[in-house]
DNA sequence: GAACAATACGGAGACTGTCTCCGTTTAGCA
DNA sequence: TGCTAAACGGAGACAGTCTCCGTATTGTTC
């Protein structure tokens, strides 16, 4: 890559991270491309597709879903709790900006989606939970991992959309935590 | 109202409810009101905003979410399997078109929605339901109802979005019902 | 049944966002 | 320095939302 097509694809990023923290996923995207100081054309030539502009804004968010993960498995206290602060740790992950629970969630069951990969590595750490707590032999047997993902992730996207703090979420999950655990 | 406005106000409606099937809740409200052999201008004086429209739409609907919850009531069998049929004939219920399980739920808590109303009659036959397992001593108390519409909202959300069939919202729904009881 | 408000119609067009095409510019190599 | 492949960027096509206002229709009054 030419060194100015790698200078306005960074800059595109940097600046589209800032516009959909502010104003959403329908944030526009020539609006992107203007305070990245670029025409519409090179937005589009680096991100044909929205999707495509996300995928490159979650790069450093990746690392941290690992992170948190690790830290939550590290958690001390009883497997209630501890599945209950990986799903607030979910939430939180999922929900960095306005529409993105709702993108992420039903990217994970989507072949085609240019983020599936990322959301692949959520979809890895949740597993990771849940398979302490298969060991434990604490977690009903019949749920797949994905519906986990799903329950909770629909959980974010409903306080997404209601503006719920996290206050208001806290209860719902623990319905669907004690539904999962035996 | 006058004999001609009212005409293309039924018409509109009628249209309405055929395109927002077809084509979810972001169909084009001009192409409503080209098929109904309407302008635009005729169309958004009836219907300001298109919730408005939704709205207008979803009278009949009002009518069929009591009646559902009546012969959910009716149910012979367990307190879960009752929830359980509940719950999927809530689904059922908010997922008559793309777009609409996310609408119809944040719709719920949000005092200056225009379906709101409609919304309600929902929230109600759910109390109902709830209610009926409270008096049965067998529901967990700390949750209020509004939050099990959204977790199961959240579900229809989910899965609309995923485009899941009803065998995979099955088990999810069991999860919730599973935390509801005690 | 003619005249006249009041009411409603509908389409032109302003505005916003998406996305493409292509003439122009630039980087980097020989 | 000159050349070419790569990249730029903006004009504009296209689609959707929504409004304004001149025109047409309704139904009432005499």
């Amino acid at each position: 890559m030419r060194a100015d097509a790698r200078r306005n694809y960074d800059r595109i990023v940097e600046v589209a991270r800032e516009v959909f923290r502010e104003q959403g996923y329908d944030a526009s995207l020539d609006e992107v491309a203007k305070r990245a100081g670029v025409g519409p054309g090179t937005l589009y030539r680096h991100f044909p597709k929205r999707e495509n502009l996300l995928d490159a804004i979650m790069q450093s968010w990746v690392d941290r879903v690992t992170e948190t993960a690790d830290k939550a498995l590290a958690h001390e206290g009883t497997d209630r709790d501890l599945l209950l602060n990986w799903f607030e740790q979910y939430v939180g992950l999922i929900s960095q900006h306005k529409g993105a629970p709702a993108k992420l969630t039903s990217a994970m069951g989507d072949p085609d989606s240019p983020i599936r990969t990322k959301c692949q590595v959520l979809a890895e750490a949740n597993d990771r939970v849940l398979e302490r707590l298969r060991q434990d032999g604490v977690l009903r047997e019949d749920v797949e991992p994905i519906q986990v993902c799903r329950l909770v992730g629909g959980v974010a996207t409903i306080a997404d959309s209601s503006e719920l703090d996290a206050a208001a979420v806290r209860p719902m999950l623990e319905v669907v935590a004690d539904g999962l655990l035996r």
